[in-house]
RNA sequence: UGCGGGGUGGAGCAGUUGGUAGCUCGUUGGGCUCAUAACCCAAAGGUCAUCGGUUCGAGUCCGGUCCCCGCUACCA
């Protein structure tokens, strides 16, 4: 079937600090499911990897805010997202964990491993540290003036202004994201993989992949063209992987060093725990590899060294690089493991228009599906295959939910099935009768029929998995096609025996339909295949088989396989998301922090607004000049929403001021409004327009503005305001 | 404002290397009644945002313009 042996497949690491959402299984671990379930259905031997990503800065910021330790977030989530996983069929072989001893110590070999080869440049340099928070500050967690482009709120790591990559360092009038303060330079020492020097060899390994999905060439190429630096693999922080160098305190393993050799750690992990299940019981099937080797003890290095393993990782967008380029790098400057054969890496899914959140509470959350859509999960399943985002993101509707589910899975796919089987127990108590002769339409139906498998299979292979399933349902259609054609309810009348090949055909399409529906709708699979009581040991190639339910051979009473939604229980769903829309407006004032190791910035707000400020000085105060002015002139500034060009009366000057109030006044409500006027504040250029001074502003919680006047008609323009 | 992704029948999308424009849903008409008012057939409906270029031929390649979405920016 192909080069390779073996399959090595890795889902992304999920991060513990939070429940999954429809996303996280649209974007990555559905579509590796369906990949590995159809690996396994061809015979192949594969192993499934995944496991909690437990390290890293934002759950140790998450388990400070309430109040716990970081261990005890991890455990937490990582028994809700093993738990949601398992739910939903995803069917990995081993789901691990980052902080388990056997990670902990499969990765410090592999860091040492680096060390000894002297790959590591050791570096001291000056890092941030926050005095207040007592802690050094990841280039994540620092805002300020990007050197580049001048934008004010660049991170420490990038600016996403201009997009350029940053050091901390370059940032002027930098500032710590805990405190607000500003950090102080202290020296540390940190050890670098030097991806510029092993550039090379990364280049010519991207070069080999022109198969590679776009979005995933794009990206490393965008990345590579603009040349690799040096990323230091370990950190300042208690809570993660100790650096395993004498004498070095406090340091840990950069969390994406750490989390991507997971996959290896976990494989290990599986091997372990198959041999212990090996010596208590037969093992269950999954686990006969392991009896088979008689090299057991380094079964799990022909997974992750064997030149005949094929490694795929499926991924979102936002991991491309680490996939794709410093895991390589990592894996390349060890020397004694492949590299990554293909990474899928899908897009993002929306929700709703409006893009998942998990701060936000803008998601699907999977446990919660679970309890209010119970035995649905196929029908999640589908939707957000049929939906995935494999080429651009995609928007999960709960109306398109409802429709694929009712329009498609009840009405093509459980219909066909539900037909066929009451038709057989009606006719013949459910006994398959016995084909007889095909007439012609037979033959054509039985030709297109011996196409559907290597159909899937070759949409699968090419990680095409909207359309695999696309064909999955032109089977189901061809199956209610050739009964509508043969009228069999009608025959039946006439020519008993014609009706015996009709219903043995389309039984056969029932059996191969419980066959390939199974990498997507394996519950479903399931239970049909208890239903027509079919051997549940047939494998992928099977399907192209007529003879899989024999004459005579006795099937069980039917039930329907999907049910319908109907409008109240969608209704309901959206009015949920709505409240979770309204309650973030009221959410939006208290303090908020970054949490998720991947998400947007957006959450992130210095100015913990129900909270004052630090102290200032009288003299600090007495610096600013503030007075009473009046508005002469208004105009918005073109292509801004916010931005409208005052004319101020100063009593001074006359001067001209932007400010940000285009969304509540119009231009010719306020000329003559009387305003305070900061006249000392640092010109500045907005829009190419000279701002001199600052129009102060009161702000309720909804973010709307008004004006700041005097409270008695004699106080003129130019006033002094203290 | 910059970056990214888009503009294909009413809706959502597919269109691989340029060669008669497809799919799902919806609509209309018909058929069927075994089936969860499900299924099957047929029809209507598109100058593939727009302008220009390359070509024997462009939804597909090149350039310009407009519009939409996301992120970002502007609030001094």
């Amino acid at each position: 079937m192909s080069k390779f042996k073996r399959y090595t497949v890795t889902a992304a690491l999920p991060y513990a600090n939070g429940p999954l959402h429809i996303g996280h299984l649209a974007g990555c671990y559905l579509p590796a499911d369906i990949y590995v379930r159809y690996l396994r259905s061809n015979g192949e031997l594969v192993k499934f990897i995944c496991g909690s990503d437990e390290h890293g800065v934002p759950i140790t910021i998450k388990a400070k805010k309430e109040g716990t330790t970081p261990q005890k977030v991890v455990d937490k989530y990582h028994k809700i997202m093993g738990d949601a996983f398992d739910e939903f069929g995803i069917s990995f072989d081993i789901y691990a964990r980052t902080s388990s001893k056997i990670h902990h110590k499969t990765a410090t070999e592999f860091f040492n491993t680096l060390y000894q080869k002297g790959v590591f440049k050791e570096e001291i340099t000056e890092q941030y540290f926050d005095e207040k928070a007592n802690q050094f500050l990841a280039d994540r967690y620092i805002v300020g003036t990007c050197p580049k482009c001048a934008n004010e709120n660049a991170y420490g790591d990038q600016c996403e202004s201009c997009g350029s990559t940053l050091n901390a360092t370059d940032l002027i009038n930098p500032k710590s994201t805990f405190s607000g303060e500003k950090p102080i330079l202290k020296k540390t020492k940190n050890w670098f993989l030097p991806l510029d020097t092993l550039q090379p060899q990364i280049d010519a390994y991207i070069d080999s992949h022109k198969e590679w999905k776009t979005n995933v060439l794009g990206q490393c190429k965008s990345w590579l063209s603009s040349g690799l630096q040096p990323r230091a693999m370990t950190r300042d922080l208690d809570w993660g992987v100790k650096v395993p160098i004498e004498g070095v305190e406090g340091k840990v393993l950069y969390v994406w060093f750490d989390a991507p050799i997971g996959y290896i750690s976990a494989t290990k992990e599986f091997f372990n725990t198959s041999k212990e299940i090996n010596n208590t019981n037969e093992g269950d099937g999954a686990n006969l590899i392991s009896n088979l080797k008689p090299h057991e003890k380094e079964e799990w290095e022909l997974y992750w060294k064997d030149k005949e393993t094929k490694l795929v990782h499926f991924i979102g967008k936002d991991n491309i690089v680490f996939h794709c380029i410093i895991f390589p790098a990592m894996l390349m400057a060890e020397g004694s493991y492949i590299l990554p054969e293909a990474v899928p890496a899908n897009e993002f899914l929306n929700l709703e228009g409006n893009k998942i959140s998990t701060s936000r509470n803008w998601a699907v959350w999977l446990h919660e599906y679970l309890l209010e859509f119970t035995n649905k999960q196929d029908a999640l399943r589908y939707t957000l295959c049929a939906n995935a985002p494999e080429t651009k993101d995609n928007d999960f509707t709960w109306k398109d939910f409802q429709a694929k589910n009712n329009n498609e899975l009840v009405a093509i796919l459980g219909n066909f099935i539900n037909r066929t089987l009451v038709l057989t127990h009606k006719y013949y108590d459910g006994k398959v009768p016995e084909a007889l002769e095909f007439i012609k339409a037979d033959i054509l139906l039985l030709k297109e029929l011996s196409k559907f498998p290597e159909k899937i299979s070759s949409s699968i292979k090419q990680y095409r998995f909207r359309e695999a399933l696309a064909e999955l349902m032109n089977l189901a259609r061809l199956g209610n096609k050739f009964l509508a054609d043969n009228e069999p309810w009608i025959i039946i009348k006439t020519d008993k025996n014609r009706v015996q090949t009709i219903m043995n055909l389309s039984l056969q399409i029932v059996a191969n339909l419980t066959i390939l529906m199974e990498p997507f709708l394996p519950f479903t699979s399931k239970k049909l295949a208890t239903m027509i009581n079919l051997n549940n040991n047939l494998k992928w190639n099977d399907a192209t088989r007529t003879d899989l339910l024999l004459p005579g051979h006795q099937i069980n009473p039917s039930s329907l396989l999907f049910e319908k939604v109907e409008d109240e229980i969608i209704d309901s769903q959206i009015l949920k998301l709505n409240n979770s829309k309204i309650d973030n407006q009221s959410e939006i004032n208290k303090s908020n922090i970054l949490l998720n190791k991947n998400e947007d910035a957006s959450p992130i707000v210095i100015n913990f607004k129900n909270e004052a400020k630090a102290d200032i000085s009288f003299d600090d105060f007495n610096k600013m000049d503030i007075r009473v002015g009046t508005i002469l002139e208004a105009e918005r500034v073109p292509k801004t929403d916010k931005l409208m060009k005052l004319l101020i009366d100063t009593g001074i000057d006359k001067r001209t001021v932007v400010s940000g109030i285009a969304a509540y006044y119009k231009p010719e409500e306020i000329i003559g409004q009387k305003v305070s006027i900061l006249v000392n504040l640092a010109p500045r250029k907005i829009k190419n327009i000279e701002s001199q001074g600052m129009i102060l502003m009161a702000e309720n919680s909804n973010g709307e503005l008004c004006f700041v006047e005097p409270s008695k008609l004699n106080i003129n323009n130019g006033a002094s305001i203290k």
